[in-house]
DNA sequence: TTCTGCATCATTGTCGACAATCAATTCCAC
DNA sequence: GTGGAATTGATTGTCGACAATGATGCAGAA
């Protein structure tokens, strides 16, 4: 299975084993769609990606149902498929289900997580306080070691049915609408607070709180995204009424 | 998009506008799977089922497909599908994600159901205490009247992400579930109480209430299940250790 | 000028055949 | 008799071609 463990960052790398066509081009749709290389919008007809990557249509198709499945292209049947085009209503619509999920991830986390496991997430703590000083970086901790902290608490629930929707499902959008709306509106620090109370109280096997932090965080984030999109929607007043900026 | 609306009851029923070959197998196949008639851990091979439906393997392998983002069925590389095997683990697993989605839905359900709807929901508690007065029936209220009354509410969360998660991934996943563990222990009096009680709370507008009320519901139901398994497996003691499953 | 209907065209849906891969059986050696 | 390796068989992966459907553009009439 795939695995989420410490390096998200290298998780658009081919993994070594690709058994089949279908396999190798959906990975690299999917990283070409999560990377922006391919706009939201963008009309994704069979004959012209099928020459483009050397393969027939019946490999391609299968690719595209998977993509299908992550939510990172949509068809309609007889008509064709297109990059998905993100709302900021569908934005808050995926945090409020993250809320839901990460935070039952953390109430099953601090019951069933292994001293190891924990140490490891603590380390991952520390390597991501590092960088911050280093580069005083919002950027990088913000993108990438967000995902990586949640990604370990997930893992920790030890709930497979988890993990798989978190992990695996939902994992690319939350990529997708991070290189769309380009995170601007960061608070690293208050963040990795709330991160390290987070892994205190999993720590202490405290499910309730871990639950109840967890579910502040990831609200907090939420309305953090949200007020800055209102606070942007004020400035550029008369700009792009509905839609944000995602015009392609 | 599909809308899991009223009638709950008629979802295997073929809707009218099919328009691909793929579609129409793919319905039929998670029918006959739903209900038992493909058992789990069958074989599925596809020149048997493109011959026995008439059609070629194309269309078929895109159902196949479909029913693996189902998790209706499992595939492996060059090897080959078959029905899953659900275990008692995984079931359990499944509860804990429907507690996190469906309490979050009750939430949002009590902050932006409309009169109407909630309406139509108090109607569906009366039609199902007919029907339990009629027949005096366990069965019926339990294994369809439950998933329509949950499906009232998800769809008033109006999230959309949260009904597709739960109306098109896991709902075939749970009803899998009640056709192979046949819903023995089942409570129905206390669960037609606790309805009314979140309902209620949903009027009222208290989405705090109704979080907590539907996430008890949602548990009590898994410590029900997890009960009435465990006194099953005192009785048959060594029956079936552990079959292993396909790896993927 | 604008709307409607038709014809054309591109794209998707479907099919049958071939190639690649894996599982099972059989044969041989020890 | 037992272990392992090669062969055989079946099944999946891939391909190119044809059919069906929806969209686009043009022509004609109001």
């Amino acid at each position: 299975m795939f695995q989420p463990t410490s390096d998200a960052h290298d998780a658009d790398t081919e993994l070594p084993v690709v058994r089949t066509l279908a396999e190798r081009v959906f990975h690299q749709l999917q990283r070409a769609i999560v990377r922006g290389e391919l706009p939201p919008g963008t009309r994704i007809t069979e004959p012209d990606l099928s020459s483009h990557y050397g393969i027939s249509r019946g490999p391609l198709r299968e690719a595209m149902r998977r993509l299908e499945t992550y939510r990172l292209i949509e068809r309609v049947p007889h008509v064709g498929a297109r990059v998905v085009k993100l709302s900021m209503d569908e934005l808050l619509e995926l945090f409020d289900v993250r809320e839901a999920l990460e935070s039952m991830a953390a109430r099953l986390a601090a019951k069933s997580m292994t001293a190891e496991e924990i140490a490891g997430l603590r380390e991952v703590l520390a390597f991501h306080e590092r960088q911050e000083d280093l580069s005083s970086g919002e950027a990088y901790y913000q993108r990438e070691g967000d995902l990586d902290f949640h990604y370990r608490i997930v893992q920790g629930s030890h709930n497979r049915m988890l993990m798989t929707l978190l992990c695996d499902d939902l994992y690319y959008l939350v990529r997708l609408y991070r290189t769309q709306f380009s995170a601007k509106g960061s608070r690293p620090q208050r963040a990795f607070v709330e991160h390290h109370r987070i892994v205190d109280a999993i720590e202490a096997g405290d499910a309730e709180l871990a639950e109840l932090l967890m579910r502040r965080h990831v609200s907090a984030s939420r309305e953090n995204v949200a007020a800055h999109y209102a606070r942007t929607l004020g400035e550029e007043a008369s700009d792009s009424p509905d839609i944000p900026r995602i015009e392609s």
